[in-house]
RNA sequence: GCCCUCAUCGUCUAGCGGCCCAGGACACCGCCCUUUCAAGGCGGCAGCGCGGGUUCGAAUCCCGUUGGGGGCACCA
């Protein structure tokens, strides 16, 4: 049996050399040995954007060691889990492009890759834990678990499962089912200190009766986590586990169990070693919960944020890819991920941050490539029929790079757009904007429509000219106070693209028309 | 109650004993540019929880304390 008080590293002589960026100098990844982590969320309602977290950094520690990432489903919740939200669940990865080398859908030499296909594996295991005498009955009630938890409390001693049944004969386990008991089988911790070393937190210590045995499979015969989790990370090799750190006080139960199935000959026997990842915050001083809203990563997807703005965002949470830089690609995030170098605590979840972040790969974006993303936002939105209309598509062409520096997501597009596609008899001025104007902006308007309908060259740079000269220079009015009132009529918003490119656009019948029907409902 | 864990601007972070009377980013506030809104440029506000050590020297190491978070399930 390994000895569980040894650090969890794959090889300890990896971690003599100092990382050249690492923050403690023990980074115990072997550079040799081939990197395998998992991603196993257990689909249960919406994808969250601590779970997108989580994967992220699975998979830039696989990517960065040229390693493998398994993707597993741990369904074994038959309450709470669902079919719908494992589709979510591979849909919004897929989205945000985090590519897994094993999983359900593909695939892999450790298949099946959900859990509750493996059941058959999982009564194998837990009946050869039982029989090597690592795991045994327990016979004790809820009931008396609990009053006997609640004595412990109230006397200062530590609260877990006190061994009541450790060690009970034939006998006893006779008179049990006598009574009509039915046992749990229960994993018999070994009765040292479990020592290992946090990939993100150093040297982690527990003493033993702070570590009770705990329940591997319910009386009922149903396995529960505490047993498949660590089964299928022995079997399918896994050799690093990054999780978050709300897993971290059961980590030496699971080294303990990883022993006892190494012991067994479950698995390759190789200790595992674990990094223990801070929790993303919400508001106040909370996890950020299913509740709230900036939780949903469905709808950032639907707001029209970037997966690369995501994900950028996401990466900023527990780690830092440089000190005066935070706008960067996931190639060079795998390329500098150490996982030494995330942060330990928590960090609370900025929308705002996010928002900027992805605005500024919005910018970045190739001016084609943007305005490929805004059709299905425009097509949500009724602006664009599917497939698009080759006039469409030229307008939007042209059209795209007027907005691709005032947005912050994709969706925006529908507001700054939509009085380019819309149809005349769908056009409205928005109220707002309306009620902006005052009964000298009716003047300002007659003197644009004059200009307008005898000007020859509808060029953004012609209608400029125009402009300027009727209102600005002849009526002596602020260009804020001229060109304001046109664009209101034009656009049906005070804010919208440039407004000379915008009338350039929409064309010279439609910018007429829009104008005296805003003059008209002035009166 | 017991155990574990975390601690730098409002927020995310850089910092690994002298390059720091603490750097960057978001947010906020000015100014410039300007047809709106942005973008961009310039400037500003703002932080090492507290107390002891160690050291010539501490944001950085140690101890304590306070505060936050997590766990102590036949949930995951």
């Amino acid at each position: 049996m390994t000895d569980s008080t040894e650090p969890a590293t794959p090889t300890p002589a990896a971690s003599a050399a100092p990382s050249p960026t690492g923050r403690r100098n023990a980074t115990p990844v072997a550079a040799a040995a081939a990197v395998r982590v998992r991603f196993c969320p257990s689909p249960t309602g919406v994808p969250h954007v601590g779970l997108a977290r989580t994967a992220l950094f699975n998979w830039a520690f696989a990517r960065h060691h040229h390693g493998s990432l398994v993707f597993r489903i741990e369904d074994t919740d038959i309450a709470r889990d669902s079919e719908e939200s494992y589709q979510m669940l591979v849909d919004v990865l897929g989205w945000l492009g985090l590519s897994w080398d094993e999983g359900p859908d593909i695939g892999g030499p450790h298949a099946p890759y959900r859990q509750s296909q493996r059941m058959d594996i999982y009564a194998d295991v837990a009946a050869r834990l039982h029989r090597a005498g690592h795991a045994y009955e327990c016979f004790c009630t809820p009931e008396e678990l609990d009053q006997r938890r609640e004595a412990a409390r109230t006397a200062g001693q530590p609260s877990g499962y006190d061994g009541h049944c450790r060690n009970l004969t034939h006998a006893d386990r006779d008179r049990a089912r006598a009574q009509g008991r039915e046992p749990v089988l229960r994993f018999r911790m070994p009765g040292h200190t479990i020592t290992f070393t946090d990939l993100v937190r150093g040297e982690l210590s527990f003493a033993p009766e702070h570590v009770p045995d705990y329940v591997l499979v319910r009386a009922n015969a149903h396995p529960l986590y505490t047993l498949v989790n660590p089964v299928d990370d022995a079997l399918m090799g896994i050799t690093h586990v990054l999780r978050g750190e709300d897993l971290l006080s059961s980590t030496p139960r699971q080294i303990a169990l990883h022993a006892a199935l190494a012991d067994i000959g479950v698995g390759v026997g190789a200790p595992i070693a674990f990094g223990h990842l801070p929790y993303v915050m919400g508001e106040g001083n909370r996890k950020l919960s299913k509740r709230d809203p900036e939780s949903n990563l469905l709808l950032y997807r639907e707001r029209g944020f970037l997966p690369e703005g995501l994900l950028n965002y996401l990466a900023l949470l527990g780690w830092s890819i440089a000190e005066d830089r935070d706008i960067f690609d996931m190639s060079e995030m795998v390329e500098a991920f150490d996982i030494a170098r995330v942060n330990p605590n928590p960090a609370r979840f900025d929308l705002r941050k996010c928002e900027a972040i992805n605005a500024a790969h919005l910018r970045q974006l190739d001016p084609g490539d943007f305005a490929n993303r805004l059709v299905p936002h425009l097509q949500a939105a009724r602006l664009l029929a599917d497939p698009v209309p080759a006039e469409d598509a030229a307008l939007l062409a042209a059209a795209a790079p007027l907005v691709q520096q005032r947005m912050v997501t994709l969706g925006e597009a529908v507001g700054m757009l939509g009085f380019l596609f819309r149809a005349e008899t769908d056009f409205r001025v928005e109220s707002e904007a309306i009620e902006s104007l005052g009964t000298e902006d009716g003047r300002v308007l007659d003197a644009a429509e004059a200009t307008l309908e005898e000007l020859g060259d509808f060029s953004a740079a012609g209608v400029q000219a125009a402009l300027r000269a009727a209102l600005v220079d002849s009526l002596g009015l602020k260009p804020k106070l001229a060109f304001g009132p046109v664009r209101i009529a034009v656009t049906g918003r005070r804010v919208s693209p440039p407004l000379f490119e915008s009338i350039e656009l929409l064309g010279r019948e439609r910018t007429l028309a829009r104008i005296r029907a805003l003059r008209a409902a002035l009166g």
